[in-house]
DNA sequence: ACATGCATGATACGGGTGTACCAAGAGAGC
DNA sequence: GCTCTCTTGGTACACCCGTATCATGCATGT
């Protein structure tokens, strides 16, 4: 077995220089020698580690997806009660700073890319935002036993509307319609009508 | 003057081209030669009523905006009580029907080209939303004004995050997590919590 | 009736795309 | 030492893109 390079560190490299493209310049500029140029290997070699396009694509993607589940964990921190939990969770996702503004302008990027396609990479990318879901109604639902949401609230419904809500925040952030602040100021206020103001007024 | 044929209808008809495109591929499948083939003339065609690719992308992009505002028109009706305007409003953006999911699917296909652009179309494209908030917010204004909606709530903030849920909600059917009439139940409870349940229960 | 100008067709050009092919170093196992 | 597989480079191919150019019909104003 010869193993002169790490293929994994090759593989991660040029997918991330992928993910890079498709944040500043949108996916449609990330050709294969975009990528390689990006990368700083050449053409002969993203063929190489990806056989194909599509398999770059794919990787690329898993590994956004494992990029802002890390983020979440970090921002989650030491868990604590459901209600700062919720609150980490949806916050983290909006654009505020540059590493959540590089994500969700690439999650929107592929996004574009799977709405117009034989829906090949559905399974594999609308995972995250069901499990999500989940996720949250868990916590809403613990909240909810724990007093600090109203029982007439469906738990699932609020999940529902909250992601919604965040994701749409940050696509009008994204367009340049709401800065990150703003975006983030929404959210709280909703939380707040959700859980009750938490102490101020 | 000579004028054989209709020229604003022409451009129409290879605008909507354009647009069902848009709508069933995606716009990076939207070439020149697509589009002609699709509205059934030549390349030249094409070329001749939009001299470049950009004409036509913007002025399709106008039109889509126009088919939205007569949705919303049309849906709002005979201008009612705040609370029926806005749930119509909101709900007609939904990708609910063949009309609605059209319009959305077209909708975040620009939107995907915006983003890594140089923010050329952002003037002509950002413009509904903003005024759209603004128009949400005045409803619900009157609505509190009218004892519907409570004194403490912040109609500037709701309206957005409304707005934002609805956008949200709609990524969600296009992504094929849940369906347009679940999307709407979604809607449906939260103006239902806003504006306090309608009789049942 | 003829010239003018709008409307349309066919084709060419330069460039970018994904992928395939051929060739050459380079360390591992016998 | 030889060989063989892994790794890398250079390049070619066919295709599609947006745009430009040349040419032709054909209705109309005078």
């Amino acid at each position: 077995m010869t193993a002169k390079v790490d293929h994994e560190e090759r593989r991660r490299q040029i997918a991330e220089a992928l993910l890079r493209i498709a944040d500043t310049q949108g996916l449609q500029s990330a050709s294969m020698r975009a990528v390689a140029t990006e990368a700083g290997v050449s053409l002969r070699l993203v063929q190489y580690y990806f056989t194909t396009k599509e398999g770059l694509l794919l990787d690329a993607l898993a590994r956004l997806g494992t990029q802002l589940q890390a983020r979440m964990e970090q921002w989650i921190g030491p868990a604590r009660a459901p209600r700062e939990v919720v609150t980490a969770v949806l916050s983290c996702i909006l654009p505020t700073d540059a590493e959540s503004r590089r994500i969700t302008r690439t999650y929107a990027a592929y996004y574009a890319l799977v709405l117009g396609d034989p829906e090949v990479l559905e399974k594999q990318a609308a995972q995250p935002p069901v499990v999500l879901e989940g996720f949250l109604a868990k916590q809403l639902r613990a909240a909810q036993q724990a007093g600090e949401i109203g029982p007439e609230r469906d738990v699932e419904v609020v999940a529902a509307g909250l992601l919604a809500m965040v994701n749409g925040l940050g696509s009008s952030v994204l367009g340049g319609q709401r800065t990150g602040e703003q975006a983030l100021a929404v959210l709280a206020y909703h939380l707040d009508e959700l859980f009750g103001r938490p102490e101020a007024g």
